[in-house]
RNA sequence: GCCGAGCUGGCGGAAUGGUAGACGCGGUGGUCUUAAAAACCACUGGGGCCUCCCCGUCCGGGUUCGAAUCCCGGGCUCGGCACCA
């Protein structure tokens, strides 16, 4: 009957202990390259890439572990399944939040940095289990790394992407630096808070808005998170409407440009606003006049009826044409503005309660204008739009939202921006062959809040020739914003031994765009945008194969502790040093990955992992108990079945779900192991799904049963889809809607032959006795329901 | 205000049109032990007239033979955008 052989179950087994399994093996693949890639001659390359951490002095955050954990699993089973798998990590080591921890600590960052990177990578991400290819690691202070951010930048200036100009920009007064918008949350600071201030100053921008089209409707075809592409079209906030030229009179500016999306409620344009930011304020009013409401005469841009009107200033943000028509009947803003400085208000759109008394922003048909009376608003939009296009007084258009890219950074910790500034030939850019621009060692690095960055104070670095005249110039003393130095630091990965160029030909065609990106959704608009902008950039210029850097991303979710945000001040920051030491990392990942849906984050709690190590301890002792070469058909079934549930979800990153089948299935394995009766070949299945999870306790495993190669290079376990069909059902027999009996049968039986069985179910008998059955819904493997009256 | 995601036992969560609560935590009972811990086994949504029946997935309607799942209305939570015209 069974083929078991008689073996000696009762002898000791060595208890698990992870200290000596993660070491050994930690030892062991470090000796033996096991998570180098080879780069040239890849089977089929995988880019696996996660979001690179800034070392900060307080450590690896347990975020970190999680992030590089999920996306570290998907990468182990990328290459199960044979894919030749680069999983590089690094260090975004320069910015403000480093630069700030150094002030606060007295420290240099230049001298910081370095014992940080240390830690992080010796004594944290080491210990992870994750398959970092070391040989491959990003700094991005290094000036190897460095001066390619800083060629990236000239590159971007001859393409005419980068430029100088003076504006109102946000000012943190605690960080003592400009900020782009992107870091301003609801007017503060994202790092530190503090209410941003403008300031006017001259500053550099790179042209990211040239993108805006292309940016969003490449959109549509990225293969992204749902939630980070909805954040990115916010914030690239495309809206559709129309230009429209108004005359003036009694201004020393004969007309104005507006946009407005409602081109429908024209005739309702009982004033005109202009923004302080207006390009050309200068041409209407006196700086000095600004808070004041002017009058001048305006006319309608429709032919015939042309009423007066007043035009006025007020205080708001640069966007569209820097002006506005104000329709108080239809709009809030202009609404409020109407009433509190007495101006008229005209309903030019049916469908609201009376506009004396609040605007009504809805469409309807048109009212009070003309021949257009009775039009519907979206077709209203329309006509209007042909009518000023044939007057020549305007046309439909399309705004976006998004800004230019600030970079400028009066910081120190930064990569200078590589320009020279000649009195006779303006901002010249440093010649290629010179650079690295080198960041100077300068003692005084605090921040001056004056504007300029500490580097000004630098004399002998200032002081140089202009690299066309010779003439005597001073150097650009501002950094560049950190974001840069992260917008391509995937390109540089593959590339990091060429030190003659910022990414080789081959390899960055062979390898990007990225395949799997997996990282935080705090970095939807940042990160991700200005990465998208590089990338596209670059390929413009015939450097990158695509102008998307990453095929696929996933935003991993938010860990949090006991039910509340983990912060500092609340004290409820998890250490992940103290789990490792006493868990180790095999039980860590798993509890991590158990808490809750991948993408959707999870609480923290303690008294959690308990449960996990008791999964691993039963799947510690039930494999090597496991020697029966029984081939019973059942058991094999379980076993494909197993393979091919666990290996869809772990193509979802649905790790919480595969976790539950491996903890099942290790359940009866235990219990047969138990009874002298597991099966060597579940037992190895087991532990080659169970890979990605636990990297470690699983090679030791599969050492001990013999095997001499490393499990992860033991290719994923093939199973016949036939075998996973079951062929047993159970079909639930419901009379009305509502489950009343259940039956086992084979798989596959017919509609008519299920019915029939189901009547014969005594229970059901009794419950369609002397009843009048209507219909029959029969669902083959699943149900059978009676409908009667 | 606009856009998006979500709301399921004591808790984390499974199930996306077919037996709601997989898996785990916690709890209860048991085995082992002088005892405890650990480990292992069993039970564990609520209720009742308890071989059976009723109720139950934020609330109220609807579609369907059948709804956690689809549709309509409302509530709450989280995230993005916001004097952006």
């Amino acid at each position: 009957m069974s083929t078991t052989e008689p073996v000696p179950t009762t002898h000791a087994l060595d208890p698990y202990d992870h200290t000596v399994v993660e070491a050994k093996w930690r030892r062991r693949w470090e000796e033996t390259g096991a998570h180098r890639t080879d780069l040239d001659t890849p089977v089929r390359p995988f880019y696996n890439l996660m979001m690179f951490p800034y070392p900060s002095a307080e450590g690896l955050h347990v975020g970190n572990v999680y992030a590089f954990t999920g996306a570290d699993i998907y990468g182990r089973y990328r290459r199960l399944l044979g894919d030749t798998v680069f999983e590089p990590m690094g260090f975004d080591a320069f910015g403000i939040h480093t630069e700030n921890f150094a002030l606060k600590s007295g420290q240099h960052p230049a001298r910081m940095t370095p014992r940080n990177v240390a830690h992080f990578r010796e004594k944290q991400l080491k210990r992870l289990g994750a398959m970092f290819d070391w040989d491959h690691e990003v700094d991005t202070t290094d000036p190897d790394y460095y001066r390619w951010t800083q060629w990236i930048f000239l590159r971007l200036f001859d393409a005419g992407l980068a430029e100088q100009r003076e504006g109102p920009v946000n000012w943190c007064p605690s960080c003592l630096t400009v900020l782009a918008d992107e870091q301003v949350i609801d007017g503060h600071c994202e790092r530190c808070d503090s209410v941003v201030e403008q300031r006017v100053l001259k500053q550099w921008f790179l042209k990211i808005t040239r993108y805006a089209k292309e940016l969003l409707e490449a959109l549509d075809h990225i293969d992204w998170s749902e939630r980070t592409v909805t954040a990115q079209r916010n914030w690239i906030g495309r809206s559709e409407g129309a230009n429209v030229r108004f005359d003036l009179e009694g201004c020393a500016r004969r007309d104005v440009t507006v946009f407005t999306t409602r081109p429908d409620t024209l005739y309702g344009a009982t004033f005109l606003v202009i923004g302080a930011e207006h390009p050309r304020l200068g041409d209407f009013i006196a700086r000095d006049r600004l808070a004041a409401v002017e009058r001048w005469r305006g006319t309608l841009p429709t032919a015939g009826d042309e009423p007066d009107f007043s035009v006025g200033i007020y205080v708001l943000g640069g966007y569209g044409t820097g002006a506005i028509m104000a329709v108080p009947a239809h709009d809030t803003r202009d609404w409020q503005f109407a009433k509190a400085h007495g101006l008229p208000i005209v309903e030019v759109i049916g469908g609201g309660d009376d506009i004396q008394g609040k605007p009504y922003t809805g469409d309807g048909p048109m009212v009070n204008s003309a021949d257009l009376d009775g039009t519907p608003s979206a077709e209203g939009k329309l006509r209007v739009v042909e009518r000023l296009r044939a007057l020549d007084r305007g046309d439909a258009t399309v705004q976006y939202r998004l800004r230019d890219w600030l970079i400028s950074r009066q910081r120190y910790w930064g990569p200078p921006i590589p320009i020279i500034h000649c009195p006779t030939h303006g901002a010249v850019p440093v010649p290629y062959d010179q650079l690295p621009v080198l960041l100077p060692e300068v003692e005084e690095f605090r921040p001056l809040g004056t504007g300029t960055s500490p580097l000004a104070a630098a004399e002998d670095w200032v002081n140089v020739p202009c690299p066309i005249c010779a003439e005597p110039s001073r150097r650009e003393t501002d950094v560049s914003d950190t974001f840069l130095d992260s917008a391509w630091y995937f390109l540089r990965y593959p590339s990091t031994e060429f030190h003659d160029r910022p990414f080789d030909h081959e390899r960055t065609f062979r390898w990007l765009p990225v395949d799997m990106y997996i990282g935080g959704n705090e970095h939807a608009v940042l990160h991700l945008m200005y990465s998208r902008f590089i990338m596209r950039a670059l390929h413009e210029q015939g450097l990158v194969p695509d102008p998307e850097p990453y095929k696929r991303f996933r935003a991993h979710g938010l860990i949090i502790r006991n039910g509340a945000k983990m912060s500092k001040s609340k004290g409820n920051v998890v250490n992940p040093d103290e789990y490792l030491d006493r868990h180790g990392a095999d039980t860590m990942r798993i509890y991590l990955m158990f808490l809750g849906p991948y993408t959707e984050g999870g609480d923290f709690r303690d008294d959690g992992i308990r449960g996990v190590s008791r999964f691993l301890d039963r799947v510690w002792r039930a494999t090597q108990q496991a020697h029966s070469k029984d081939q019973d058909l059942e058991r094999e079934r379980r076993r494909h079945r197993l393979i091919a549930h666990v290996g869809e979800r772990y193509a979802e990153l649905s790790y919480n779900t595969a976790i539950a089948f491996l903890m099942e299935f290790s359940h009866a394995l235990a219990n047969e192991a138990a009874a002298g009766t597991a099966r060597r070949v579940d037992a190895e299945t087991l532990l080659q799904l169970l890979a990605p999870l636990a990297p470690h306790l699983t090679e030791e495993l599969w050492e001990r049963l013999g095997h001499r190669q490393s499990i992860h290079d033991s290719g994923w376990p093939a199973h016949d889809p036939a075998l996973v069909a079951a062929q047993q059902v159970t079909v639930v027999v419901q009379v009305n809607g509502k489950p009343r009996d259940q039956m086992q049968v084979d798989a596959g039986l017919d509609r008519a032959e299920l019915e029939r069985r189901a009547r014969e179910l005594p229970k059901i008998a009794a419950l369609l006795e002397g009843k009048e059955v209507r219909k029959v819904v029969v669902v083959p493997d699943r149900i059978v329901n009676f409908v009667v009256s």
